[in-house]
DNA sequence: GTTCATGCAAATCGTTTGCACAATG
DNA sequence: CATTGTGCAAACGATTTGCATGAAC
């Protein structure tokens, strides 16, 4: 058996099933923080990490911020606040004829994409 | 005046006019190494921090990478190579449109949007 | 001569790693 | 008991900053 169980990272796994934001690591390691007391911030990395590579978990790389993980893992868009940085996803259906297109017009193999949009969320607008 | 002329700030902005690759901090300072021999990383980071500023060159922020930069100002989309790590401009026009359609889709205001695409460049596929 | 640019070293931020110990199977 | 998980501190890579000196205007 490769990984043997722990409460931490099914903590980890459980808070980012039931929240539609999307924590860095320390904004987990802060709300997990008043149950887990000696909690280490390099456990919680640990943990992310290995969620990512079981397939659990995605991290999210956006502009300027730190990066960020989500348990929705169908593809899918994001958009960012420019004002308050908050980062939502887009209920708009992913399209893969861009990657055809892309293909088409160059030499490439294009496998897939990401879309990040940028704007105001709805507190903010 | 805000901004004293400088040699370096010229170099670099030459270079990025002069190369179709999406050059690091680290990179230009290589390739400036053997014109500029006492040149410090840091100035290459601020004089990169101004020209942005100006609006005369982009920073591009790419999945995994260090900070990227390009002189090419016109909106347009990346692709990245899964296996080399090289960047290049896509040839397919810019979608206004997709933020029509996320701002039809949520209650949030979107003022653009950025595409990364992943695959193979012509060299790796 | 005031303001901006530079080199250098130190600081910062997010993230990773080494190591000794605790928990799991 | 063999292996994985954890805390802690130290290491890390990319970027920024403070400070004293040098160049531009």
């Amino acid at each position: 058996m490769k990984y043997k169980k722990s409460r931490s990272r099914d903590l980890i796994r459980d808070m980012l099933d039931h929240t539609v934001d999307h924590p860095t690591a320390h904004e987990l390691f802060d709300r997990m923080r008043p149950d887990f007391p000696r909690l280490s911030l390099a456990t919680v990395y640990r943990n992310l990490g290995i969620l990512v590579e079981q397939g659990a978990i995605a991290r999210v790389e956006l502009k300027g911020n730190p990066e960020r993980y989500e348990s929705r893992m169908e593809p899918h868009y994001h958009l960012i606040c420019e004002n308050c940085g908050a980062v939502r996803d887009v209920p708009v259906s992913v399209d893969d004829e861009l990657d055809t297109r892309v293909e088409a017009a160059t030499d490439c193999r294009v496998t897939r994409h990401e879309i990040q949009f940028f704007g105001l969320c709805e507190s903010c607008s």
